[in-house]
DNA sequence: GTATGCATTTCGTCA
DNA sequence: TGACGAAGTGCATAC
């Protein structure tokens, strides 16, 4: 990884056209090639940036660097502060945990959670349009579509009114349940407008449910 | 701006749990108090991070980030293999152009582009469950729903069916046209089933017979 | 390679 | 401040 601290303007011209003006950045270059402007401010996101895969030109004072897209981003160095180079290897890479699909897996496993008496029929459930994230029966019986979200946005909603519509051709009659830590008003609102069950789910007390679970049973 | 690489371990809680082995990596504290880490490869986006507003705590080998929200980036450092710092100064920001607004804006003004004898009624017009970009009369006088997209998806088809079912209850029979420089697939498929009308937009062209117009005119 | 859906999305804007 | 929609979204995964 090349560090350069360095007063410079920054063109990018791609999906859109942008310019930063002359002031004093971080400029990174990846092994990989990407390259990242940063400035002191505005945390995350790079002012500018270029992912790879894509190829970096470096001349006399500029720095060209582009893809196979035909988007170029032009870095016009006035002058270097310092310029530094790191060998960091490879890194072996993050664990997750908390994430939709153990949202998904615990739900599973507890499907009472999602209404009384439900049962699992199957995980990932397909159909022509898509997975269904749980495919369930409620105690009379009756087939329910689960769609299982962090956070359930309108966008939800319809994802699983298209599941809906969809299967019902081949199950016939079937129920929708949204699954959700968290619900945008909304999303509420168009579910209920849908005949649409909202299910709010605690992450946390399944992970609990689910850690005494060999002791129960 | 804090730069220092280091050998370390990072853990992160808060809206997940995630975990970053023994590692060399890129830690950058930025002036706005945001930490990113981040490896060699993976351009763009830090392994791990904690964006502004958030208070960073240096003790001996731990690292401690915490925000309003109650999370927590906790890292800590085995080896300190480069540590500087440098002052950047404010940026002066970036300055962009293309966005959906500008199209929006381009359309109201040629709204002939949408189809033969449009006419504009009013741009962003107010319902209910949102703003329609643009409302036009089409040569037969009837009403016609815009919606303006950089890139449309299934999402701005959904969208634009739930603007015309609603405005036909107040307008009554509405007709909808999806503008925008590139269409996916099944956004022009599902449109097509919904009787909307896909017009693909050049926005080049229309802001070169933008800059002409005051010639023309 | 293309299409699909998630993300600690991040980021703006507006009520 | 909260909600809502766009993003050069990026990114992994299934087809």
């Amino acid at each position: 990884m090349r560090l350069v601290i360095a007063r410079c303007t920054v063109d990018y011209v791609g999906r859109l056209t942008a310019h930063l003006p002359d002031a004093v950045r971080l400029l990174m270059v990846k092994a990989d090639g990407s390259v990242l402007v940063h400035s002191d401010t505005g945390g995350y996101k790079p002012l500018m940036w270029m992912t790879p895969p894509c190829s970096l030109t470096v001349g006399e004072h500029t720095w060209t660097v582009t893809n196979k897209g035909g988007e170029e981003l032009v870095i016009t160095v006035h002058e270097v502060l310092s310029d530094v180079a790191h060998e960091l290897g490879n890194d072996p890479g993050l664990v997750k945990d908390g994430v939709e699909k153990q949202l998904q897996a615990l739900l599973a496993e507890q499907t009472h959670v999602l209404g009384e008496g439900f049962t699992l029929v199957q995980r990932e459930y397909f159909t022509d349009i898509g997975p269904v994230d749980l495919l369930c029966r409620d105690a009379g019986g009756a087939h329910v579509l689960v769609e299982v979200k962090r956070h359930a946005e309108i966008d939800s909603v319809e994802q699983l009114t298209r599941y809906l519509q969809r299967v019902s051709t081949v199950l016939g009659e079937v129920q929708g349940v949204l699954a959700a830590q968290t619900f945008k008003p909304q999303a509420k609102v168009l579910a209920a407008d849908r005949g649409i069950t909202c299910v709010q789910v605690d992450y946390e007390a399944l992970k609990g449910l689910e850690s005494l679970r060999p002791t129960l049973f």
